[in-house]
DNA sequence: GTGAAAGCGCTAACAA
DNA sequence: TTGTTAGCGCTTTCAC
């Protein structure tokens, strides 16, 4: 029975409803001996508060501040469409989400944001590993707000909880599409990245290296050629690498710009049997897919970090524990048959 | 702000809550005009019901029952490890799940099943397409239960709702990954199913076939057999196979009995090369993928699909929207890379 | 330190 | 038909 309520447990422990509140909720200090009785009282009752009745009664309402980085990224745009999409769900839960930009690459200034950031409940933000923000983070977090990191880490910080895949997880199953699919052609093998000073675009590096170089040691890796997560950059770059590399077997795309080698790519009438994997499903990315300029898309879900991050974030203020499994973000692999 | 409350809708109107509250739930009739009233006074406040508030005050709980294949089949059981796990979970969310079990192959008992349920605000049945279940869910339905299909539908039923996977995708997947893992090599590819009387089983056959013909004409695909789920069938249909095709590439299992396949391939050291895709998730399947006995896994995660049956089912009992996103389930794709 | 009591927004008797 | 009112389980003043 998970029905025993706080009436019960003050009744056993013989006391009042507000003591037993108080040691719930470590509100005010409570004489030993009480102390002892109200816990024997609700381990003896198997007494759990009923999360919703005290949501009710306390009439707070959660205010959390997404802090997503500006331009045109259009993974990042999503993140965005989702929180607005959510909004409404969201009201009826009683949470307030805004959302700030700041520059990704630009650590002093996403730190800066940090800091300036009052009046919130809960923050997640889209990080950087940086000593400057991690200052920023435990900042936030001294000062009493609950902090998730969202897609980008920035490990060693005292923030409770990262919403986002395993970067280096995710490269290393881009090789291993990529070798497979190549089988056993020969040929050399390209990869765009952002800029791998960003730590998830040197984990995805890192995996996929490691794992190219470990299992599919025919394959001749490129040297990477990091392109700002530049559509045009990434479009320029694709072209140049398809002119100087005519036994060019395989293409990977750590970052984005995705749209850009999907340009180029469609420029090149032969060459179909290119092996091409990118990140992050798009609309570009579910086209190419479907017309084989892409052969598969490695993915995070959006929508299920942003309601992921909202949970999270309401957990902590509840002092509530998570469902772990429903929290993990899952490395996504689609083909133009498996997409949503 | 979703800060109107029902006294301000029946203040505005000029009634009292009891019947704004009458409006809202279709609980009694209410005279036309008031009718229009407080529509009126909902719409010009925005007003959306509080449901925590709601569910205080209902303050009754939700019985649901899991209708679920008996036998040993490991990715039921885990389904079912997924509903124990959440029971506590439930609890605080007033939510009393039973689980029954029923014979699969068997459409009588399955329709017998159904037909005996009662007391319940919703059941979640794996269930078969079938003429006699398919009236035994409409039966369900027309007593007043909200009922979803779990993993395998009744197409036509009245049920609401069905958490599972496209099947027919599922295959198709299937059928790409194979058809790019063996690239240009020739030979044959054998299908196993559980038995193509089960719609899942026929669903993803008859999408892997399609693919497979259409866009890998050089493999040559030898007759499915139907080895009843049974690990045992499967892994002396593969031994037979294996002994029967030298020139055998590639196998895909629709079914369960997965087990038994890893068992009979592992006994022939030669033959590394050949490229085996099955479904679902389980120890037995993580440990092939990561020693390289299995190529890939197609599947869907158990523990989404009974936390999505759960919420769908109570959003029916509360008459409250989805967020279709979150319900979707995913044709995961794993490899050893991208484990979770 | 502790307890009584007034809500939080909604539902459901029960009267009228 | 409609309104009044007592809860649902917890939080939070405000006295004691």
């Amino acid at each position: 029975m998970g029905k025993a309520t706080i009436e019960d447990v003050a009744a056993r422990a013989g006391v009042s409803v507000a003591t037993v509140d108080r040691v719930l909720n470590a509100r005010a200090t409570v004489r030993p001996s009480n102390l002892k009785r109200v816990e024997a009282a609700i381990r003896a009752l198997n007494y759990h508060p009923d999360r919703l009745a005290a949501r009710l009664a306390r009439g707070r309402e959660y205010r959390f501040c997404f802090v997503l980085p500006e331009g045109d990224n259009v993974f990042m745009t999503g993140l965005e469409r989702e929180i607005a999409a959510h909004t409404q769900h969201l009201a009826a839960d009683r949470v307030i989400a805004d959302v700030t930009h700041t520059d990704v690459f630009d650590a002093a200034q996403l730190a800066r944001t940090l800091d300036g950031i009052e009046g919130y409940d809960g923050v997640a933000v889209v990080a950087l590993d940086h000593p400057r923000v991690r200052e920023a983070v435990n900042g936030l977090v001294a000062r009493g707000t609950h902090v998730v990191t969202l897609v980008s880490d920035v490990p060693g910080a005292s923030h409770s909880h990262f919403v986002g895949i395993d970067n280096s997880a995710a490269g290393r199953t881009a090789a291993t599409l990529m070798g497979r699919f190549l089988g056993n052609r020969k040929g050399k093998v390209a990869v765009i990245a952002g800029a791998l000073a960003l730590r998830d675009h040197a984990e995805r590096h890192f995996g996929f290296l490691q794992v190219l170089g470990q299992e599919h040691g025919h394959l001749q890796l490129l040297p990477v050629r990091e392109e700002r997560d530049s559509s045009p950059r990434a479009a320029q770059a694709t072209r140049e690498l398809l002119k100087q590399h005519p036994d060019l077997v395989g293409l990977y795309n750590v970052g984005a710009g995705t749209d850009g080698i999907i340009t180029a790519l469609r420029e090149q009438k032969h060459r179909r049997d290119l092996v091409v994997i990118a990140h992050e499903l798009t609309e570009a990315s579910r086209a190419a897919l479907i017309d084989g300029t892409l052969s598969a898309v490695i993915a995070q879900d959006p929508g299920h970090e942003i309601r992921s991050a909202m949970r999270v974030l309401m957990a902590r203020c509840d002092r509530q524990p998570l469902i772990a499994a429903q929290e993990r973000i899952s490395i996504d692999i689609f083909l133009r048959d498996n997409l949503p």
